[in-house]
DNA sequence: GTGGTCTAGACCACA
DNA sequence: GTGGTCTAGACCACA
C-alpha cells in the first residue's frame, strides 16, 4: 500500500489522484472494481475525509471512476484513458524537447 | 520582448524567471549585460514589483544573475548553468519515461 | 426486462421508477396487473429491498400503482398520467428554449 | 443582481455555476472582465467562501472561467463554449423527443 | 488584497 | 454503511 509523501510538494489529494491514476491504467485496479470508500482510505491516509472525496471527484470527472450514491466508487471501463494519458505524455516530451532546442540542444544529445 | 501570459497557469514570478532563464542559457543576454531595473521590468510588465524582486532573487539563488546594491542586477557568468538545464532537462525526461513504462508504454512507441 | 445501469449517475430507485413509469404509461404494463413483487424485484435486480420499496412508494404517491396490504402492487387504471406526462415533458421542453433563447439560440436553430 | 434560491433542489455550488455560465454565454460578462473575488461573492450570496471556491473550480475545468493566482479569477475568451452548449441542449431535447416517442407522443404533438 | 488547500465536524440522501 | 454538500476557520503562496 503506497503512503502520502509530505515532503512532496504537490497538494495531498492530487497525490491521491496521481496514486489511482496509475493503479487503473496499469491494469492494477478491474472495471467495476470497488475503490476503498471515501472515509476508509482518508483513515488509511491519515487525511481528512474532504481531501479523499476532492481527489475522487476529480478521478470521476476524468472518466477513472463512477460513482454509485450509497453504495460507493468503482472503476470505470474506459479504454480512451490509455490513449489520452499516452498523447499527454508525448506533449510533455515535445515540450521538454522545445525547450531543449531553444538553447541548443538536441533530441539526440539529450536521449543519448 | 515577451509578454506575460495571464491565461498562463504558471505564477508570474515563475514566468519571469522561465523568461530570463532561457535568455540567458540562449545566449540573448550575455555575461555583465544588466537586467532590466525591477521598477522598468514591473511597469512594462504592468506586474507588482514585489513580484519582479521575487522573480530576481530566484534568478540570483540560481546562478544566473548577481546584484550589485545601488547599481541594479547583471547577467551571471556561470559556464556550469548549461549543463545543470541539461541535467535537469534529462531528468525530467526520464521521468517521463518511468511513467510511461509503468502503465507498458514503451520509449520507443512514445518516440515515435 | 431491463437491467440497473450503475454507471447511471441516477440513485437506483430513481431508475426503478422511471422504468416502470415507461412501462405503464407505454401500455406494456396494464391496469391491475401485479407488480413484481419487492423481494424478488430486489433480487433481480441485485439491489436492497429497502430500495425498492422506495421506488414502489413515489410510484404510488404518483398514481401509477396502488398497493393492497398483504397482496401485493398493481397497475392503476389511471387515464390522466398520460396527459400529465405529457405536460411535465411539454415544460421540460419549453425550459429548454428558454435556456437556449436567453443565450441568442433561436427554437429553429436548436431544432434543425 | 441574483441571489440564491433556497427552494430550488440543486446545491448552492450548482446554482451559482448555472448563473455564471449564462451570464459569460450570453455576453453580460467579457472576456478578461474580472469575476467577483470568492470571498466577496460568498459575502454578497450569504454563503461560504468554500462552497463559491467549488463552483468557480468547476467554471474553470469548463474553460467558462481561468484564476490567476493573487490576483483573482477572469472570464476566458472561450469561443467553442456557445457550440458546446448548444450541442447540449440538443442533447437534451432529443432525450425529451425520445421519451415521449417511447409513450406513443410525436414530436409535432408536444411542440404546437 | 487574491485564490488554493486542508481540517473538523455537521447533516442529508441513498442502499 | 455509502457518497455529497456545506459551514467555520486556519494557513499558505502570490501580487
Amino acid at each position: 500500500m503506497n503512503y502520502l509523501d509530505l515532503q512532496d510538494p504537490r497538494p495531498i489529494y492530487e497525490q491521491i489522484t496521481d496514486m489511482y491514476r496509475m493503479l487503473i491504467l496499469k491494469g492494477a485496479m478491474k472495471p467495476d472494481e470497488p475503490m476503498p470508500s471515501v472515509r476508509k482510505l482518508a483513515m488509511e491516509l491519515s487525511t481528512n475525509p474532504n481531501t479523499v472525496q476532492k481527489a475522487y471527484t476529480e478521478l470521476e470527472r476524468e472518466g477513472y471512476i463512477y460513482s454509485v450514491k450509497g453504495r460507493g466508487n468503482f472503476v470505470r471501463d474506459n479504454p480512451d484513458l490509455r490513449e489520452k494519458k499516452r498523447k499527454e505524455l508525448k506533449d510533455r516530451l515535445d515540450a521538454i524537447f522545445k525547450e531543449a532546442s531553444d538553447i541548443g540542444i538536441s533530441r539526440e544529445e539529450l536521449l543519448k
